[in-house]
DNA sequence: GTAACTGCAAAATATTTGCATCCTT
DNA sequence: AAGGATGCAAATATTTTGCAGTTAC
C-alpha cells in the first residue's frame, strides 16, 4: 500500500520523508480534494504547519497534485492523473463541491465541454466547478 | 452617470454612502472583475480597509456583485446581471482570466454547457473559469 | 432622533521567510 | 559527507470583531 506513495515520490525525484509520505498517502486514501486545513486535522500535531505549506507547494510544482479553484477562499488540492507532469497539467476534468458535506470530488469521467469563445480570446486551461448535492448526501 | 449607482443602491435598500457609491461606481466602470486589492488601489487612502471588506460583503449579500472562484487565493468580484437578486444568483456565465494582464472578464454571452453528471449528483450552480490570453493581449 | 455605517484599534487567522538542525541519499 | 528537508521563530499579510463617533434618512 505504501508502494505507490514511494513510487510516486521517486518518480518525481523527491526524497522520501515522513511528511511527504504521510501527506501523499492522505491524498491517495481520500476520494475528495483536501484543503490545507484538512491535512492539518488529519495528521494531528505530527508536522509543522510550515512543512505542510512547503510539501503542498512541492507537490504542485512537481505535478503530483493540482489546485481546485473555489469562491470561498479555501484552496483545495487533489491528485493529478498520470497524464500530468511537471509544468504540464492535463486535469481538465470537472470538480464537484457538495453544499452539504463540503466534500470536493474530481469527476474524472465527465468531460469539460468545448466552448466557443469570443474573437481574440484563447483558452489555455478550463476550470469547471459544479456545486450542489453529492451522491452520498442525496441518498 | 451617477444615477445608475444611486438607483442600484436604492433598489437594494442600502443607504447612500460615499464608500458604497465609489466602490459600486468602480465596478460599473470596470469591464473586468475586481479583487479586494484592486479596489484599495483604485480608491487610494479614501476608505478604511475594513470598510471595503464590509462593503463588498454587503454587495454580495444583496446580490449586486458575485464572487468568481480562482485557484490563486485572490477572490474577485464582478457585477451581477439584473436577473440576480438577494439570495438568488443567476450568474451562470463564464469567466475568463487572462494569464498576461490578469484581467478577469465576464463572458456574458457564452453559455455554460449542460452537463451529464454521474448518478446521485445534483448541480445547483456551475462556475466555469477559462484562462488564457484575452482579446487585448492577443493583438 | 434613530438606526445604520464608518474608522480605528486590536484580535484572530493565514502565509512567507531566514536560519540552525536534522535527515536522506 | 553534502544537499536537501524540517522545525522554530518571527515577519508579513489577510480577515474579523468590538466599539465609539459620525452620517443618512
Amino acid at each position: 500500500m505504501h508502494t505507490q506513495v514511494i513510487d510516486t515520490l521517486k518518480k518525481n525525484q523527491l526524497s522520501i520523508t515522513d511528511s511527504r509520505k504521510t501527506i501523499l498517502q492522505l491524498f491517495m486514501e481520500s476520494d475528495g480534494a483536501l484543503a490545507h486545513m484538512d491535512i492539518e486535522n488529519n495528521t494531528g500535531e505530527e508536522f509543522d504547519r510550515v512543512t505542510i505549506y512547503r510539501t503542498l507547494q512541492t507537490f504542485v510544482d512537481k505535478g503530483i497534485i493540482h489546485t481546485i479553484p473555489s469562491a470561498d477562499n479555501a484552496i483545495r488540492y487533489a491528485l493529478c492523473k498520470d497524464a500530468c507532469s511537471e509544468g504540464h497539467h492535463h486535469d481538465n476534468h470537472i470538480h464537484f463541491m457538495c453544499d452539504h458535506c463540503s466534500t470536493t470530488y474530481c469527476l474524472d469521467h465527465v468531460e469539460v465541454p468545448a466552448l466557443q469563445l469570443p474573437g481574440g480570446f484563447m483558452a489555455s486551461r478550463t476550470d469547471m466547478v459544479v456545486s450542489g448535492c453529492c451522491n452520498r448526501c442525496s441518498k
